[in-house]
DNA sequence: TCTGAAAGCTATTCCTA
DNA sequence: TAGGAATAGCTTTCAGA
């Protein structure tokens, strides 16, 4: 499941190239490439071997879940009875509000994160998933961090 | 600590925009104007309006932790003794690698998201934690989901 | 891998509706 | 709030080192 293609290392430019691309990911080439001091031609080759060898994944917008109209944000940790990855995969296709999804070692198999307009709508997903597993629910009052993986050491 | 300004509420063309701006955080105005059924200009002032009333609050990069040499990702539960924000704050601020971390109801108070090198470095994160909290760490195996806030319904 | 230069796009500003 | 037109700036491609 997890890509381990083994390919060119990273060097120092790529790096700060990716922090870069991590602060503000719609900068233009130019002042991308004032970050790197390279020209864009250089920069826009590196960042597109970035993408193609997998090391960047993507360019999204950070949203803010609550301007959305989602009042409540929850953990759900899930312990699984069986082999159900496929009946996980069903929820998850149910359900985009539930945004994240770890499958752990130890005594809750699955973890999850799940947005939700009000308790109706909470209820309405972890039952779902309740259907799967016994659950634990816990309710987030504030995301202290979300930050980028470190590109630089 | 969570914004709760009332603005605006969002039309369903912000929604259209917000998704077009998740999935390609760098498209160029014309082609997220596309998505919208809008010129340039109108797409940019919508696009800054969204970032000036705190919907979108970023740009950034997806970057896969693998290939920057993180071998290893954990999620970690603590139970805090006493009310220790500040302390919580400073192990923030000493260890990058603590990517997410999250407030939460019930027994565990706070849930982090590390990435570490090797099993030695994990240890090093882990131990500063320990110091202010009871843990329980598990390994994640793989990232089954992570997505989007969904904008439209 | 990088630079530099030319051509074609894209963004921005401002005015009009 | 959206559209259109002009200028400035950016991206892309390609040749050369």
């Amino acid at each position: 499941m997890t890509d381990t293609r083994t390919t060119t290392p990273l060097d120092e430019t790529d790096r700060l190239l990716i922090e870069a691309v991590q602060r503000d990911s719609r900068a233009s080439l130019a002042e991308l490439g004032k970050a790197i001091h390279l020209g864009t031609s250089a920069t826009r080759s590196r960042l597109r071997s970035l993408e193609e060898r997998g090391v960047i994944t993507g360019h999204t917008a950070r949203v803010s879940a609550a301007a959305l109209g989602y009042t409540l944000h929850a953990v759900v940790r899930m312990k699984v009875h069986g082999a159900l990855y496929d009946r996980v995969a069903d929820v998850l296709g149910r359900h985009p509000q539930i945004v994240r999804c770890l499958r752990v070692t130890g005594e809750s198999c699955y973890h999850f994160e799940i947005l939700a307009t009000d308790m109706a709508d909470l209820e309405r997903i972890t039952s779902d998933l309740a259907r799967i597993g016994s659950i634990t629910t816990d309710l987030v009052y504030e995301v202290v961090a979300d930050r980028p993986s470190p590109a630089t050491r």
